[in-house]
DNA sequence: CGGTTGACCAAGT
DNA sequence: GACTTGGCCAACC
């Protein structure tokens, strides 16, 4: 396709942000939008979900601030087993020792 | 340009 | 402990 997809430069921003979390770690969606100065928690999942660079960008590193897998697009049981890959504890839908897990800005 | 949506969050029921 | 309501902000049509 010749047309090129333009991301939003608060989409850029969640891209950007989303690689800064090492592997084995997850971040939520607040802590995000916390990083991006903004409340737009759900503007971040929106971007994810439109995710143009799906699973290029760690977007199965961000969860839920309840510690829930939150969603994905490719599914979240595909989630779950890269996270599980890279060394996160998964337990039914649910990051284990989430607040160890959790990586912070 | 206005209304609807959404991979949310926190609090209340 | 699961479900409902309100709120908040950006992207989408």
């Amino acid at each position: 396709m010749t047309n090129k997809y333009t991301p939003s430069p608060f989409a850029l921003r969640c891209y950007e942000l989303l690689k800064q979390v090492p592997p084995g770690k997850v971040t939520t969606y607040g802590e995000l939008a916390h990083a991006l100065h903004t409340k737009a928690f759900r503007a971040v999942g929106q971007v994810l979900h439109r995710n143009p660079f799906a699973p290029q960008v760690p977007c199965h590193r961000v969860v839920s601030s309840d510690g829930s897998l939150g969603g994905f697009a490719l599914g979240q049981k595909k989630k779950i087993e890269l996270l599980k890959k890279e060394g996160v504890r998964v337990q039914d839908l649910k990051i284990e020792n989430f607040e160890e897990t959790l990586f912070r800005f």
